[in-house]
DNA sequence: TTGCGATCCGGACTGACAGCCCGGTTGGCA
DNA sequence: TGCCAACCGGGCTGTCAGTCCGGATCGCAA
């Protein structure tokens, strides 16, 4: 029986994602940033902040939904080299590549969502495991060798918001750079075919 | 002009590091093992804990130091198949398993010093750092395809504590499974030549 | 053995932060 | 317009890393 939101409730629900929007694209160090700074800037209690969320890991969560919902859409539905209609190698690459360019594009808030937190790791949250599950079966598709539980983590673990954010903030290493790097090391790893660079 | 220890210094620290040993092998959770249980673990005050190693992660790798100073050796100036006599691709695997192993026999210790803490992500650790630029150098000698850097990020990527945590701890994967895994694995990111399964 | 200063000890203290609580307020249906 | 459930806000609590400083201790020198 879950009653309708209220509408200053949605209204504030909305400010909050706003105003940690703004902030998560702002501040040089995301572990920094408190409830307090975001409710704060939000303009709203924190009392609101936590009834709206959760907790800390919940406004992560709905912020970065909100930035990697049409990737998920994508995936699940849309056309290719995407979508489900792919040959599962080229698919494979597309996704990473894919989720490469969101986490670059939202790097600190992808850095504050995979932080561990309160004994959640990253491979627990579920948002993971759906891309994992997936990986698993492309990998498995792909008819190569070694086991595709194993090597699908380890193709997410090349797009690790941490190992991201060491090479492009830290190493300087270009966005062109990494996707590039990034394309022959999955083809490495699925057994290598021919390299195709990457068109967006 | 760094001045000798005093002896109830060196007492007080080395009650310290096994009374941290004791507790980081037993606790279920290291993330929620704070400073305060390690000192009065170990008989000793808190400022005499920080005076001794300065912070958390200080005390981390102290305590990592001794259980990894052993395959670093082996590593540096050992017989094949760790030392620096051995074909570089198997070497790679070598260092690998034996990465794997350790790991998993400190598991919480480990996933204590690989959590982020206070900006200092896990590649900025002069640890890290070290066998990364190693297998970076070996890589490039296997010759095969690829960027080296990131293909040794990938291989470190694929010992992280928390991956191994959760393929053992929560999916109760075993460890023969793990290391044979891995073998295979890191065969076909080295262009695989046959797989050979570990010994010990 | 005794004196003495540098070094070290310890636990109270601070600051920061996640999350809770509850008296007061407000939205929206009757 | 009245009513009450839902919501607001910010003060409060508990936890924890790291600091501080008065007092204890070590170990050298005489």
């Amino acid at each position: 029986m879950t009653r309708a939101e209220r509408s200053d409730a949605a209204r504030n629900r909305a400010a909050v994602l706003a105003a940690a929007d703004e902030l998560f694209a702002t501040v040089p160090e995301p572990a920094r940033l408190s409830m307090d700074d975001v409710a704060a800037a939000a303009g709203v209690g924190k009392g609101t902040l936590f009834r709206a969320f959760g907790n800390r890991a919940g406004l992560l969560q709905a912020l970065w939904q909100r930035r990697y919902e049409p990737l998920r859409y994508a995936i699940e539905s849309g056309p290719p080299p995407l979508g489900p209609e792919t040959d599962p190698r080229q698919r494979i690459a597309a996704i990473l590549d894919a989720i490469l360019v969101v986490k670059l594009d939202n790097r600190h808030l992808t850095l504050a969502v995979e932080e561990r937190s309160g004994g959640t790791s990253l491979y627990e949250q579920p948002q993971y495991q759906l891309v994992h599950q997936l990986l698993c079966d492309l990998v498995r598709a792909t008819g190569g060798g070694g086991d595709s539980e194993l090597l699908a983590h380890l193709l997410l673990a090349a797009v690790r918001a941490d190992l991201l954010n060491h090479l492009a903030s830290r190493r300087g290493i270009s966005r062109r750079r990494l996707r590039a790097d990034l394309a022959s090391a999955v083809d490495l790893v699925l057994g290598s075919a021919e390299a195709s660079p990457p068109s967006d």
